[in-house]
DNA sequence: TATCACCTATAGCACCGCTATATGAACTGC
DNA sequence: GCAGTTCATATAGCGGTGCTATAGGTGATA
């Protein structure tokens, strides 16, 4: 695979540098090995970008174009907090399918040369929110809830490629995506509950199961599962020691 | 500044790597400059570190020890989700003091080489989450609700400090903590019914019961009836609804 | 045709991570 | 006291890196 064909050098660099940031599972990626896939020489690079850095950047700069107009695809459902969940779960996907590529983003953001990026990141975001907002389904300021949601998903992306890929465990994802999306929301009933906070041992907490189990009608586990449960349950809860 | 003194030379390699690290603003740091700093040749470097990486490595696990060491400090208030929270801001402040350090240990996370640094946090606000759990406090797995706060924790820090220090609000962080909490504890509004927006108290009286059943050692069962016992447990508290 | 701005290439500098090899120091067994 | 062994450090240098001083080629304009 090369790009010797008939785009201008400049194209046949980026894309070079795009697909060998993309291939290089973590590994430097060096200004030669990319001159050499676009099959150009060295300053022709530094004509163009100025720098390796430039040269990155630019890559970024497009896979954060892309990224945006994910985004912005499937915006208008009528249901703003479920757009904003959808815009986390294109983030998510986003960082998953180009890790190198979010990790350079995201991931060495430093004071002095990153913050575009994630300023438009939260505008787009706050943008969403605002509707929302609009909707009286907001707990707090659109600005301070894009910042936070954004943090929060930009963290769960990292832990998850972070992982192997065998092993990633998307509930992380979507639980901390809610638990985000609720904590901001206006919806939440906010009535005291029980103070449980002090007893802690087993025979407590079995206690507790057990009527809880006895009001609810779960139908998690079958009538003879819970027959047995319960009586285990009892053992439990009447045993002397914690 | 040099390290001369009367150190070996393994300690004064890691001194000097790790003041480089601090200071170095992001740029990247040469083994010559560390090994001249040391005042060693380079293959003592090899020698000891095996690696540049190897070094970077060492640097970070002892930052890491400090990290946990000031985790575990102001443990035991007595109210597990408070000290959730100075878990949470002890990570943040961290991050701020020692942001080189902090960008390498979970900026630059890769599936293959980091995530035991990433284990352990998760592990030690794991530790923290079962007090809460045995408490009858949380309303999911503490496993999950740990991994799920370390996330958006990672990621809040990692926002702090892409941005410049002068203009760096504390509240991102405090908002998205108290909003992480909230989400995954059982004080959430659980008053009236069991189907209030919240989870179930059964959920949470099995979460807790699970919990304590780990911590305890109760005898109270055979190890198959437990084994049982806890996977009817685990499938109880995993139900989203009632 | 001559000019001029733009783009690209040859060759090479200073630096990088790393190592083959050798030297010294400290301990061990006789 | 001394050879043998092991560990720790140093000298010198290899191949690779980001980058550039300089020069050559190309097309549009005059």
């Amino acid at each position: 695979m090369s790009f010797d064909g008939q785009l201008p050098p400049k194209m046949r660099l980026l894309r070079a540098a795009a697909e060998l940031l993309a291939n290089s599972g973590g590994a430097p990626v060096s200004t030669r090995q990319i001159t050499q896939l676009a099959g150009v020489s060295a300053p022709t690079l530094y004509h163009h970008f100025g720098d390796k850095e430039g040269l990155f950047d630019a890559v970024v700069a497009a896979g954060f174009e892309e990224y945006v107009a994910g985004e912005r695809d499937f915006a208008p459902s009528g249901h703003p907090l479920e757009d904003i969940r959808r815009m986390w779960d294109n983030h998510v996907q986003f960082g998953l399918n180009q890790p190198e590529l979010y990790l350079v983003m995201f991931g060495n953001i430093r004071p002095e040369s990153r913050p575009a990026i994630v300023a438009d990141a939260e505008a787009l975001m706050e943008e969403m929110l605002n509707k929302a907002a609009v909707a009286g389904q907001l707990n707090v300021q659109p600005r301070e809830a894009a910042r936070s949601i954004l943090a929060a998903n930009v963290g769960v992306t990292l832990m998850l490629i972070a992982e192997p890929a065998a092993e990633r465990n998307l509930e992380l994802s979507t639980m901390t995506r809610d638990a985000m999306i609720f904590a901001v929301s206006a919806e939440q009933a906010n009535g005291a509950g029980p103070d449980t906070s002090g007893k802690s041992s087993v025979v407590v907490a079995a206690i507790a199961l057990n009527a809880a189990l006895q009001a609810s009608h779960s139908d998690q586990l079958s009538s003879s599962e819970l027959k047995l449960f319960l009586e285990w349950l009892h053992r439990i809860s009447t045993s002397s020691t914690s």
